[in-house]
This record gives C-alpha cells, structure tokens and sequence, in this order.
DNA sequence: AATGAATGAGACTTCATTCAT
DNA sequence: GATGAATGAAGTCTCATTCAT
C-alpha cells in the first residue's frame, strides 16, 4: 500500500472518529462505530492508536495544531488592540468554521481523558498570546493582571461566545463585534 | 425507621454521588461504587433515584437550588454596580466553597446527560442577575447588547475564573477582585 | 383485626396476583406489584405465602377447587354420552366465565413452578370423569384405550378449543357443539 | 476463521441455549450459562443474537423449520384418510425422536416471548393441512367445521398426546395407533 | 498491514426476600 | 399481624481490546 493511503487511513480514523464524538458522545461511541465510519477494520485503529484515549487525545492536539496554524503570525507593527482583535476574530471565526472542533472542546474540557500532557502541549498555542499581552502590560495598554488570569479569562469568553453563538439560530452580524469589544474593554488598562 | 434517617439516606447518596463523580468522572463512577460510598445496597438508590441519570440531574437541581440559595437577594437601593459586584462575588465564593459543586458543573455543563428540563430549571437561578442588567441598559450604564449574550459572556468569564482558581496552588488575595473589574469593564458602557 | 378481615386479605392477595400474572406474565409481576394491586404490605403477602412459587401453586390449586365445585356431579342416571357432554360443556364454560383462569393454566402448565404435589392433587378433579369413562368402557361405548391416554386426550382438546375460543373475536354459536361433537367422535367406540 | 467455524458457532449456540431451555427453563437459564455451554463467551452470542427473545424467536423458527422439512408432501394419490394419517403419525414421530422439541414448543406456547412474526412464520407449516382438510370437506369425508378450530382441535390432540407420551416411562406400542384413531373419528363426517 | 469474530469484565438495573418498626 | 425500606445476588447487555487469519 503506498504512503499516500497509510496517512489517509489514520485521517480517516480520526475524522470519523472525530465526527460521531461530537455527535452520539464520548461513551455512546464505541470503537467498532468508528471503525464502521472510517471503513476499516476495528485491529486497523490499533494499529495507529494503542487505545481510545490515546485517539481521542490525538484528535484534541490535532485540533490544537489546527487552531494554531489558523492563526497567523501577530503582525508586531500594528497597535496591539488590533493585533488583539485579529487574534480574537480569527480564534472565533476558526471554530465557527469547524463546529465539530468546537463541540469536541466543549465536550473534553473537563474531562479527565486528556492528558497534562496534552493540556500542557495544547496551551502552547496561546504562547503568542501571552507574549503580546505581556508587551501590553509594558505599555500600559494592559491591565496589570497575572498573564494566566487574563488568558483564562479571554478563554473563558471565547468559549463562552461560542457557546452562545451555537445555541442560537440567528446570529446577527454585530455579535462578535459586542463580543471582542466586551474581552477588550475587560482587559484594558 | 426513623424518618430522620430515610432524609439521610437520600442526601448520603447524593453527597456520595457528587463526591465520587468530581473525583473520578461520571463514566469511571459505577452505581456500585456509589452504593459502597453511602453504605448502601445498590437496590436502594434505586430506590430513590429511577436511574443513574435522574441521580445526577437531581445532584445539578441541588447545586442551582444551593446557588440560589446561597445568593442574597439584591438591594437594590444600591448602585448597580455594587449589586453586580456582590452577585459577581457571592457567586464565586459559593463555588470557591464548595468545589465540588464546581468540578461538578464543569464536567455536565456540556453533557447530554443533563436534560433541557433540568438546564430550564437550573436557568432560572440567573434571572435576577438578566433583570439588573437590564436595568442597568436602561439607566445607560450597562452595553446595549442582547442580555442573552451579556449573561452567557458573564457564565463563562465566572467559569474560567474558577478554572483558573482552582488550577493554582496559590491565589493572590487581589485575583478575585481583578476578575470583577475585568468583568465590570467588559459589560458597563 | 376481625378473622373475616384476614380472610379478605389473603383473598385480596390471590386475586391481585392472578389478575398480575395473567396480564403481564410471571416475570413481569414482580411482589411488590402484587402487594400494591392487593394493596397490602409486601411483608404481608409473606405473612400468607411464604414465597412467589407457593402463592402462585396455591393460585393453582385455588383454580383446580374452584373447576371441581363448579362441576356439578355426574347424574349416573343419565346416559353416559349425555353425561359426557354435560362435563365437556360444564368444563369449557367454566373456564370461558373465568378467562384468567385459561389463562393462567395456558401460561403455567408446563412451567416447572407447578410442583409434582400441585399437579397431583388438581389431577384429583378429573378422577369422576376417570370413572365416567370406565363405566364407559365397560359398557363398550367408549374405546378401550388406556384411561390416561383418554383423559389427556380430552384435557388436549378442551385446552385447544379454548385456545381457539379466545382467540376469535366473534364465535359461533355451533362451536360449541363441533367441539363436543368431535371429542365424543373420537372417544366413542 | 473458516467459515464451516462462524456456522458451527451460531449453531452450538442454539444447540445449547435449546438444551438449557427444556432443562432448566427460560427464566432459569442465563445468557451466562448458555455460553458456558456453549463454550464460547457471552459477548459471542450477542454478536449472533441481539438480545435474549431473538435468540429464541430463532429457536422456535429452526424448529419449525425442521417440522416442515421433517414432513415429506402430501401424497395425492392416496385416500385423504392416508395422508391425514402419513401426516399425523410423521408429526408425532418428529417430536418423539426431537424430545427437546416438544418441551421448548410446549413451555413457549403459549408466552408472549413468541412474537406474531414467528407465530405466522411458524404456522406456514400447517398450511399443506389445511388444504387437504378443506379436500376431505368438498368431498363429505371430514366434518363440515370452520378449518380454523378443526386445526386447533388437531394441534392439540398431537401436543396432549406428546404429553402423556413423556409422562409415561412404558409406551405401548400400540398408543400412536389409538391416538391417530380418535383425531381421525373426531374430524370424519 | 488489515481484518473483525471472539472475548469477558463490568456496567446498569431488577426484584425476591428480610426485618426493624 | 402489618408494613415497606433496605438489601445484594443475579440478570441482560455493551464494548474495549486481542489475535488468528
């Protein structure tokens, strides 16, 4: 089988995976439903991850690695507000774009199946971040609050606008705008 | 039997319940171990509690009754944002108190487990919180934004908090006053 | 509590459980069913029965009293063909007035809860239709097969027209009459 | 796994659930102890059968599957008499020489594990009857009574006489003989 | 490497029976 | 005698994981 086909096999499994998780939930997918979606056998999925949490820790930092490659790199000259601001549309629009991300997230926040070590390897997504707000703090632009407090917080408000976002039918066009300027007005000096 | 003891047996359940679900998650918390924690036959939380669903929405009524409870209501010949502070506050405080109740509300709040009757019941606990903010949209001191999203904006920054709070080993005695402000600036005009 | 009261009790009981057991089946009549349909105490039932197999034997045998009381005896003036067809009738009338009887034979007669003692016993109703066929035969009217070979003949078609009667919705008037026809038919010598 | 394997699985499986079944009956026959029995893990019977009734259901249908294979053609050069007696005697040997036949069909009878698929399933094995009884009655040999009780009656007579068969420990060898006369008087004109 | 039938531990739930009141 | 809450053994069924092919 060419290599071509072996990476596509494990997408395959991931994405399948990934697609009943968020839909039936975590413990109303068994490994042979995946197996089925993902047209493999169930011994295929071993072979790529030795357990189901292994899987479903990968499919958290696949969607990590996602999110950080959405974003691309701060453009240092502009004001930091606007750097803020595109960090917090782009991060917003990324899951608006992938919902099944965004339930996954939602789902195994909490969950003890994702690892410290997947945590520790996902927050490095939001090392940027923390480096532009600290150069914030520096100009007085940030308020000066534990960088951790104020991550959490923006955290907290993205998910939170999400979760809102996804549970209503109609969005209008001014929401995310009220949002980013509520995560702005909370965090400026 | 003494009907003092028939109360007692209920609320050991649930009080084993909830202590074992935060420790060791929902789907790793057999109805067994539950039994063995209340020192109780397995048959009698069946007694009680239809099944092991009912067990934990009748555990998340209690929690919302408990926050209701353990918020005094708002004086409202105080200023507005004295009232939201205190709410902000006492709010927290009631999670910081019982963390349980805490890792509890962050494991179900996404879960399916949790019925919409249950989450229609538990919503009425932030009712007074939406007529405030309306008040304060009137009086021009709060963001003309749908309350809807000002409420799920504040759920989620209470939530991160406790996130963070909880995830640290030491908290400075100012975090907690940092949050309300950052809040408070987030939603005022 | 009066002695006429006690009586009732356990009269309530045979009564609630039959009507149980026929609608829902054995082993969807749970004790606690029983005693709320009998509206009694689980623990009284266990005052009276001294557990589920006993109570349902004596249900049995309560029928098997109750099918030879119902049975006035052979007038041995009468022709034997006609005293046959008054049992045969009086047989098939009886179960036709008590539904849940049939039905509770049709469930348990082959069950292994009837116990050899129960079977023995409520065999002790058949024992003057035994003698009926007998004389019978010793008056050659009636074939000179084993008197056992006959007696469960006849149980077999009694068994299956009531199987039939209950199952129509609308029965002739003459079905009555075919079936009697054909037992004798075949009894005959 | 060779597949002459998968068939001789699904097969043990039924061979053994049957033996349980007359042996100790439904209700006091585990999942558990049908896969002991059948030496396979219970996970295994689940994989053929999804639950506990279907298994059943299945059983009943192979049976009758076999009653119907058992029984070769009507021949229609003989006298009805003939046939009905080819007919009856091969249906009693059928479950003379399948002991464990006849108790499965007679402890499910009449349960309402059976479902009316299976039940008219089932019945497609009379249907060949049923057409030489309407022949007898065009041509005045067997009573004029509605084919439906007349089948009953017939059913019966082979269930009781199945009955008294394996209740005796000595047969005489002349009691099928006995037996096939009084069906036939009951039923002739 | 790919497969999926086989496995059995373990989950939830029921219910006959007991016994303190 | 009457009660019914308490009990836990035992039932059905699921599913993560293995391994022979």
């Amino acid at each position: 089988m060419l290599y071509i086909c072996i990476v596509n096999k494990k997408e395959k499994i991931l994405t399948a995976a990934l697609e009943l998780l968020v839909e039936k939930g975590i413990h109303n997918t068994p490994m042979s439903a995946i197996a089925k979606a993902a047209s493999t056998g169930m011994g295929t999925i071993y072979n790529y991850f030795p357990n189901k949490e292994i899987l479903i820790n990968e499919i958290y930092l696949r969607i990590k690695e996602d999110e950080k490659s959405a974003f691309v790199a701060f453009d240092t000259s502009m004001p930091i507000k606007t750097q803020f601001e595109n960090y917090s549309t782009s991060i917003i629009n990324f899951f608006i774009n992938n919902p099944s991300y965004f339930k996954f997230m939602e789902q195994l926040q909490a969950s003890p199946i994702i690892t410290q070590e997947s945590r520790a390897e996902g927050n490095k997504s939001i090392e940027p971040v923390a480096l532009l707000l600290k150069q914030g703090q520096q100009e007085r632009i940030i308020k000066n609050i534990a960088i951790d407090e104020i991550l959490m917080f923006i955290g907290g408000a993205v998910l939170s606008y999400l979760r809102w976002y996804f549970s209503q039918s109609k969005t209008s066009a001014t929401s995310l705008k009220n949002q980013t300027q509520m995560v702005w007005d909370a965090i400026k000096e």
